[in-house]
RNA sequence: GGGUCGCUAACUCAAUUGGUAGAGUACUCGGCUUUUAACCGAUUAGCUCUGGGUUCGAGUCCCAGGCGACCCA
């Protein structure tokens, strides 16, 4: 194979219409249409970087391939649109206009036994669209666009990183204790050792004792696992970067993040201009900074800073006819259950929000200048969260009393709550340094910057339920 | 977890009041040397998501379940 199809489409730019070049090329792909006549038909063949046409000549094959009788009946016989065809020929542009290899020589390299989608509608269901993913490659090209640039995308994050001496350093992903996130994890079993074992749900507590290790500045991108609910927006197994950079606090992460979403868009977009689901959001830096606080004043009215007891704070917020939650018994966390029902969804330029309820964040630092505060952000696009990120607690004493104080809601039944990772905490007894962390959401990252309205559409194989094996046990 | 909608040929979709399951594409066969949703003619194509029920008769009505889409929490 000596072409594919779009640099023969960009090389013969310029070749006028009827015009032939005695070049012999070679082109390999799938057929995708075929129109066919008595002694002429042309197929369109599709390889990974596009199509173009072949023009089948009755005369030309059956001499080009002699040996074989009938050559050019054999084609129209034996070919159906799905099937893998290499080829030889020359460059010819048709009397229509149409780029073409004239064939010579061609030969059937894989039959597809089934039929394509139909070629004018293609295939829309999304249920088979994702459980057929592969039909779904061959058929829809934009999909097969999607998953280059999510590709770029990563690529171009690595690169940045590297490039400002980060250092890539895999963590395990079965662990005896899943910590570092409000999450529930998927539990496995370890057949030698005896042992349970659960799938990570963050990288978070590892990446700091690299950080503990010395490792200044460390990143590990990877899969991570959340035994949770399935939507457009959440997938079991999804895509997350984490980044720690020691004597580095949230305001270096803010910037952190402001240069890794523009050099991913300046990557597949070209722009740091961008359409989302109808919206036209604007990623160029600095992006808007308010606390959440800050947020939810201007959103509903309500001025957190002006409550010393729950109980007002509680009676302020249900008087603006806000629903609050059975479990909420904290003025921070009934900013952030504020927050979460009236702002989140506003946010639709990019928006740091600032400074969140330390009740709601066991790994942060306190802040440095708001009691019950730390230093924390949350990216929000499109409405939706994209990073998280703080100067992380280093202090060891205040971590194992938070953690601890997770462990008992745990036991008292929050499935979410963190455990007491007691080597964690040995880690920081040695000494974090100042450090801040900053985890993306690859997955949004990549919808965000495809247009792509569901998660499912970002992940090339997401999870679905399997029908034939639940429906096998509905029947016993 | 709750609500709404959907599931019919390989694909996209029809099917009247409950009355013979159909079209286009694809496949198979025939014709055609400038097509690009090629065209013309012919053939074939089904566990109507599954299981019950009502009925002389169910794709259609009822009940239960499965899978999915969207919305809500």
């Amino acid at each position: 194979m000596t072409h594919q199809a779009q640099s023969l489409q960009q090389q013969y730019v310029e070749l006028e219409n009827g015009e032939e070049v005695d070049v012999e090329v070679s082109v390999a792909g799938r057929i995708t249409a075929r129109r066919v006549f008595g002694k002429l038909a042309f197929f369109t063949l599709q390889d990974e970087t596009g199509t173009i046409q072949l023009y089948l000549d009755k005369k030309r094959i059956t001499e080009g391939m002699s040996e074989v009788e009938n050559a050019f009946n054999i084609l129209k016989k034996q070919t159906d649109t799905g099937d893998i065809l290499g080829v030889k020929g020359t460059i010819k542009r048709t009397e229509k206009g149409e780029l073409s290899v004239n064939v010579s020589e061609y030969g059937i390299l894989t039959k597809s036994l089934l039929p394509l989608p139909d070629k004018w509608h293609g295939l829309t269901d999304k249920q088979k669209r994702y459980r057929q993913r592969y039909v779904d490659l061959i058929v829809n090209p934009t999909v097969r666009e999607t998953f280059r640039k999510r590709a770029k995308i990563i690529a171009a994050i690595r690169r940045y990183l590297e490039e400002n001496d980060f250092l890539e350093i895999e963590t395990p992903v079965l662990q005896a204790e899943a910590g570092g996130a409000d999450a529930r994890p998927f539990v496995t079993y370890h057949n030698t050792l005896e042992m349970d074992l659960y799938l990570r749900i963050a990288t978070e507590l590892h990446l700091k004792r690299l950080v503990v290790g010395g490792f200044e500045r460390v990143f590990e991108l990877g899969r991570i696992f959340r035994n949770e609910g399935v939507s457009t927006r959440h997938n079991p197994e999804f895509t997350s970067i984490e980044i720690y950079q020691a004597y580095a606090d949230y305001y270096d992460m803010m910037t952190l993040t402001e240069e890794i979403f523009t050099c991913a868009a300046n990557e597949v977009l070209g722009s740091l201009m961008l359409h989302y689901q109808g919206e036209t959001i604007d990623l160029n830096p600095p992006w808007k900074r308010a606390t959440m606080k800050q947020l939810v004043k201007e959103k509903t009215g309500i001025d957190f800073n002006q409550f010393q007891e729950f109980s007002e704070a509680k009676q302020a917020v249900e008087q603006a006819g806000i629903e609050v939650s059975e479990d909420c018994d904290s003025i921070g966390k009934l900013l952030y259950e504020v927050f979460e029902e009236k702002v989140e969804e506003t946010l639709i330029q990019p928006t740091f929000v600032l400074d969140f309820p330390q009740e709601i964040s066991p790994l942060a630092k306190p802040h440095r200048s708001q009691p019950g505060l730390v230093e924390r952000f949350e990216l929000f696009i499109a409405g939706r969260e994209m990073a998280n990120s703080f100067s992380e607690l280093t202090d060891p004493i205040d971590q194992r009393e938070r953690l601890e104080l997770q462990a008992a809601k745990k036991a008292a039944g929050d499935l979410q709550a963190h455990n007491v990772d007691e080597d964690f905490l040995t880690a920081l007894e040695y000494g974090l340094p100042p450090t801040g962390g900053l985890g993306i959401g690859i997955d949004r990252v990549v919808m965000l910057l495809t247009d792509s309205p569901s998660i499912r559409d970002v992940i090339a194989f997401p999870l679905l339920k399997d029908s034939a094996k639940v429906s096998e046990h509905g029947e016993h």
